[in-house]
DNA sequence: GCTCATTGTTTACAGGCGTAGTCGATTACG
DNA sequence: CGTAATCGACTACGCCTGTAAACAATGAGC
């Protein structure tokens, strides 16, 4: 049995935050090839193209990407879409921390100031929304 | 050289999922024996009384908790307050996944329906205080 | 067609995390 | 005073993560 080998990995499974950073690349822009991911993350996080090649192939294996065959290269696309994770990890962070509820976030983010007027502002126009 | 030799261990240690559940414990009451500790999680999480002692030293060592002798045991306190660390894990994700800026947040738990009207009440609340 | 560069795959390895057992010291109880 | 229970320290170990080298296949250019 073992219908295809090693691969567990449900789709569930978590995106470190290295991989992460590879994610944002792909999610801005796709398909890219793991050389076009390097040129645009190397630089700013001292990784070398092995490492970036790592992180695809995990990411794969995740199925938080999906591949094209291009030649004799692969190029990488987002399988996953980035509000879906950013949702998750929002929720997460709010069930851990606030026990699920957002009020006491966003009282913390106040608190801390890390609130712009312009938060404040996009906010209250996102409320207003809300009620109607 | 090598003033205190293993004692490596800068308070901005990142305190893991593990570690932050006995840390919840001890900020809701302390201090706690490690058997205190373990009384209050060990049977929610499944673990054993040597986990949670890890965990403990762990936490010491990192200087999220301190400790005081009490017979031939230790009490546990918490060596950093929780507000802290729940800023300091929220502005992290709001770094992370929304470029710093906090509206954009709201408006991810806004679209995920994970506000409740109790929130919203109390967000527009906080928002008319920040105003003033 | 052959060689060279490029690509993905495999393997590696140290450090952190989750989970826990062992052990020597110490305290408490009889 | 001696023995048993208990405590913290040390050790362990497999998995995930960050980072990367080695290698084998494959496609591109001459």
């Amino acid at each position: 049995m073992a219908a295809t080998p090693q691969a567990n990995a449900q789709p569930g499974e978590r995106i470190s935050e290295a991989e992460y950073a590879v994610m944002e690349v792909l999610w801005e822009e796709a398909p890219l090839s793991a050389q076009d991911v390097c040129a645009k993350v190397c630089a700013a996080r001292g990784w070398s193209l092995p490492t970036v090649k790592t992180l695809l192939a995990r990411l794969v294996t995740k199925q938080a990407l999906s591949t094209t065959r291009d030649g004799k290269r692969f190029l990488y696309s987002p399988a996953m879409a980035r509000s879906d994770y950013v949702g998750t990890e929002s929720r997460r962070l709010v069930d851990r921390l606030f026990g699920g509820r957002a009020a006491p976030l966003f009282a913390q983010l106040a608190q801390a100031e890390a609130l712009t007027d312009t938060d404040i502002a996009e906010i209250e126009a996102l409320l207003k929304e809300l009620k109607s």
